[in-house]
DNA sequence: TCTGGGGTCCTAGGACCC
DNA sequence: TCTGGGGTCCTAGGACCC
């Protein structure tokens, strides 16, 4: 029996919270619209002065006042050069009459629920990206389509047919969420990745390992997940701006520059190579919660309202521990000065823990050891090296 | 008027152990 | 030219992603 070619899949919802948002507000659809900023900017119901009918007043951007960022805005707000993470501020002075919208995430959790549901009823081997995003492993849903007779499927019968499979997937997303989104099709994540953004949005687009060189090379290095601002600014310093151009760079280079492991993976990324497996169960890593404040505020001066949000930080960590079953180990803190510079202190403790007046004590020890001459701007409490937890009602049996 | 919140992974040094 | 060498845990910081 020969091998099965591998059929990945990279789906992508299109401007996730701003459709989930259309959904709930349908006159807003076709205009500019940013979700971001703090939860007081609710739209507010009222009345039509005239006709007494029922209206939605919404908050427009030029209205914000304060700290935040855009977290997500409809094609019609990106026209205008509205991005997500940028400032509220500056995303203001570009589109002062967007709609804006205070994220609502208890929704989006929701819907992420839906769509994912619906893919796993077509396609069961899937690993969570996030709540707008995942990979599939589609390699045995093609296989069990082809033409058992068939001896060896080579890889454009498998794409041919994986297609079909991805409009269905396509299909069912819609249907059960009214959603659309963006799927790639790849013999791996790396390339599926790329291939879902380049036709967005309700892309379906497959990249097979012969199209790399037409369809890759010509896109900017950043495209590829996993070289950020930093890694890009460096490969730009040696002539390198395009993905061909570094499947073009000497591998021995590339290794000089940036060590062997990452500069293998560089150069095999280039060239659109990627064995990593589909990942379908794991287990979280961590657990935080941290808050930016409204002004910057002094350990000293603003003694009390630290204590106030620094507990109630601790509180929301163990509340989440114990709702998710987990315990932690370590715990920790970060704090980010007014200059925007990020300190992290944590500490392990003997015996792993779910308790807030325990997280709040050991997070209290690892404040002790950071200089609070500056003003802070940004307060978090995190847990790490977790453990299953059973809850306290099973164990007493 | 700059720059959110929730994560993962990697690196690197020191402690400690065999 | 010598100063052994691994392995693991803990901690801090940073890049990156959604």
């Amino acid at each position: 029996m020969p091998a099965l070619p591998r059929v990945i899949a990279h789906l992508d919802m299109d401007a996730f919270y701003a459709s989930v948002e259309l959904l709930r507000y349908p006159e807003l659809r076709g205009q500019p619209v940013v979700i971001g900023g703090r939860s007081r900017f609710q739209p507010v119901e009222t009345r039509d002065a005239a006709s007494g009918a029922p209206t939605r007043q919404f908050f427009r951007l030029r209205d914000y006042r304060g700290r935040g960022v855009i977290t997500t805005a409809t094609y019609e707000a990106r026209a205008l050069g509205v991005h997500s993470a940028m400032g509220m501020m500056k995303a203001a002075a570009k589109a002062p009459d967007a709609v804006l919208l205070p994220a609502d995430f208890e929704q989006y959790r929701k819907y992420s629920r839906l769509f994912k549901q619906a893919v796993r009823a077509i396609a069961p081997r899937i690993e969570d990206r996030g709540i707008d995003e995942i990979y599939i492993d589609l390699t045995e849903v093609v296989g069990a389509r082809l033409d058992p007779a068939e001896t060896a499927p080579d890889e454009a019968e498998a794409f041919w047919c994986a297609r079909e499979v991805a409009q269905e997937l396509k299909d069912a997303v819609r249907a059960a969420t009214g959603l659309n989104c963006s799927v790639g099709l790849a013999p791996n994540k790396l390339v599926a990745k790329i291939a879902s953004e380049l036709d967005k949005p309700d892309g379906l687009t497959v990249v097979s390992a012969h199209d790399v060189p037409i369809r890759l090379w010509p896109l900017p290095v950043r495209r590829i997940n996993g070289i950020g601002p930093k890694a890009a600014e460096r490969l730009a310093r040696l002539g390198i701006a395009t993905i061909g151009e570094l499947a073009a760079a000497d591998p021995r280079a590339l290794r000089a520059r940036f060590g062997a492991s990452t500069g293998d993976w560089l150069h095999a990324a280039a060239h659109g190579r990627d064995e990593r497996p589909i990942v379908t169960d794991s287990e979280p890593k961590s657990i935080s919660r941290e808050t930016t404040f409204e002004r910057d505020l002094h350990a000293v001066r603003d003694r009390a309202e630290l204590s106030r949000l620094f507990t109630a930080l601790a509180e929301r960590v163990a509340a989440d521990l114990q709702r998710k079953s987990y315990a932690a180990r370590t715990i920790g803190v970060k704090l980010r000065f007014e200059d925007f510079r990020a300190v992290t202190r944590d500490l392990t403790l003997a015996e792993p823990t779910a308790d807030a007046a325990a997280i709040r004590r050991a997070a209290g020890l690892c404040l002790k050891r950071i200089d609070l001459s500056r003003r802070i701007r940004l307060l978090g409490v995190r847990a790490s090296a977790l453990v299953a937890h059973e809850a306290e009602a099973d164990r007493a049996f």
